[in-house]
DNA sequence: GATGAATGAGCCTTCATTCAT
DNA sequence: GATGAATGAAGGCTCATTCAT
């Protein structure tokens, strides 16, 4: 049974993740456990508290960016100039903006923390190995460090209300343009 | 007492901005309330929905909007170059962006909804007659319209959570440099 | 500005008189208030305690009741079996029943308890003065007592929910014509 | 704990019906939660709505109706004179009266609406079932309806207020031989 | 006297979390 | 281990009643 309990645990986080990302970070737990196609005491069982499954959240993350940086960083190597891009855009399809508001609220809370700010230290660390070489090459400034630039692109991609009026996905690619265009020297 | 339901009033608006940008929309009634020093009668009576208050908080923002265009606008037109930073800074400053997510929720509701897209059009057209001046003076590209100037500027002032392990102030003043470099052409 | 007090005042009872027959008696003040387009708190200086508005209801009631009595009594007292029915039919039009569970509720308060016990003794004596009648002329049983025949017209004529799934208006009147076959000896 | 929910559930609906039946519909659902032992929540688990409440009550009517049908009505059948009266008797037992005002209210709401009108179309027809007997041997008039009858009994079961001046369950009792009498042809 | 605003208490409803099966 | 039910706390909203003008 333990590739069962395996599955249910990935299939909270899927569901937590695309839920996130999409309501915000204060969507019910019992619409997760739903979305997720298992019931509520299993979503708990798995995750103690909402910072748990959060945490898994924010572990999610660093793998998902730290694999991006793994595919990307040779590119960037090679040309700065023409690698630093896609890398950013990937980053952003990420969406991590809906994590940001949440990071804040457990880091405060002590238990989890050192956990987390490991993780957190992971990410950063990769992403400013990518950073070290662009800067280097002046496809950005100078002042671009990695918890700005991440913190950054959270905000510009924090998901816009469903149903604004105006169009939200377009927003979304100005604004990236907008962000790497402010990022140079 | 005409002049007591006005300040109370006020006192309500005032909390309900103060709390709104810090908090996000979705705080406590009761908490805008206490803020305000009054009961939550009391604030009902004046806005007897929270979209009545949020609206509330919408028009007040159209009118500092239009204000501060009434302001900066002689200064943008003698000199488009170094006008145009300290007004989007001070845009900037009504940290409007916490009430991004709100004007998406009941401009689909009809009720309010005609009266609103008023207060928005009349905010985005004295906004429009400010960048009209600088995309004619090359301050800033000819891709910046209205809409995603002003929503953009919302995205990079939404509030950043309280106590997140990053420096929230300079962040936001970061963004703002980058954005302002990011709008040039 | 006697007579405008003395205006408001029946302008309240006569609106609590319509929402208390439509609305039931749990009818919000603030309905009656603005039903007879005065300020709540003219309301509240006639009538201190829900119980005072409902007390004038009941003088009310007796005031009409005993006004249908003497009206009716002569044709009763020269033509019994005739007389009867339109007498019936027109105390039920004074729709009482609504007043009925309020009647209760403060006949146990202790404070306006004998106020109203009189008040009640009156009206039943008016009635029973009908009643002695038409049960010596055998159009009613011996059984048909002051206090069970109006309570009974009561029941009888308790608005039924508006939007019910039948004939509410056809109802009473079937309900009055079995309510008279019902009390015959 | 499957049964644990359903001897929950069924406490539920029985505190209902006993609070519905004296305090009227309105009564509050906390009351009835306390009443039947259960935390606000489980009653919410077991009836999202308070319509969801009353429709369960109604179809418990509906299963008490169609049972005193079934049992009364060979004797009824055997000899209709002798075997109405005890019908009707059990059939005011129910204290049925205090669901009319509700009923109107959700059958006007569609979601509930076809599912209580099936209900309400078989108590009716079974009733009908009993009335076709008694009206054929002359036990009551042509003009006895279902409806007319179940909403007439329903109005002189309705409860009278604790407390008041008068022998209330005399007076039930009373105006059930009342309606009886009134009922004949 | 009349008015409308202010207030708190109470009910409705949702949701995070715990428990029994 | 998984499940769904139970729970209380918290927020939304209404209404009876009091108060200041």
């Amino acid at each position: 049974m333990r590739s069962d309990a395996r599955a249910n645990r990935d299939a909270v986080v899927a569901a937590a993740r695309k839920l996130v990302a999409t309501d915000g970070a204060d969507v019910p737990l019992s619409a997760v456990a739903d979305e997720a196609g298992v019931g509520i005491a299993t979503l708990y069982r798995n995750f103690p508290t909402r910072d748990d499954l959060i945490a898994a959240l924010v572990l999610d993350g660093r793998n998902r960016v730290c694999a991006l940086v793994e595919e990307h960083r040779p590119h960037v190597v090679a040309d700065p100039a023409s690698g630093w891009s896609p890398f950013v855009r990937a980053l952003a399809e990420l969406r991590l903006g809906a994590l940001l508001p949440e990071l804040a609220g457990f880091l405060r809370t002590a238990r989890r923390s050192s956990e987390l700010v490991v993780l957190r230290e992971e990410a950063l660390a990769a992403v400013e190995s990518v950073l070290d070489v662009v800067r280097r090459a002046g496809v950005v400034g100078e002042d671009v460090t990695a918890v700005r630039f991440v913190v950054g692109l959270g905000m510009v991609t924090r998901s816009l209300p469903a149903g604004a009026p105006f169009d939200a996905v377009g927003q979304h690619e100005w604004m990236i343009e907008v962000y790497l265009r402010g990022l140079r020297p």
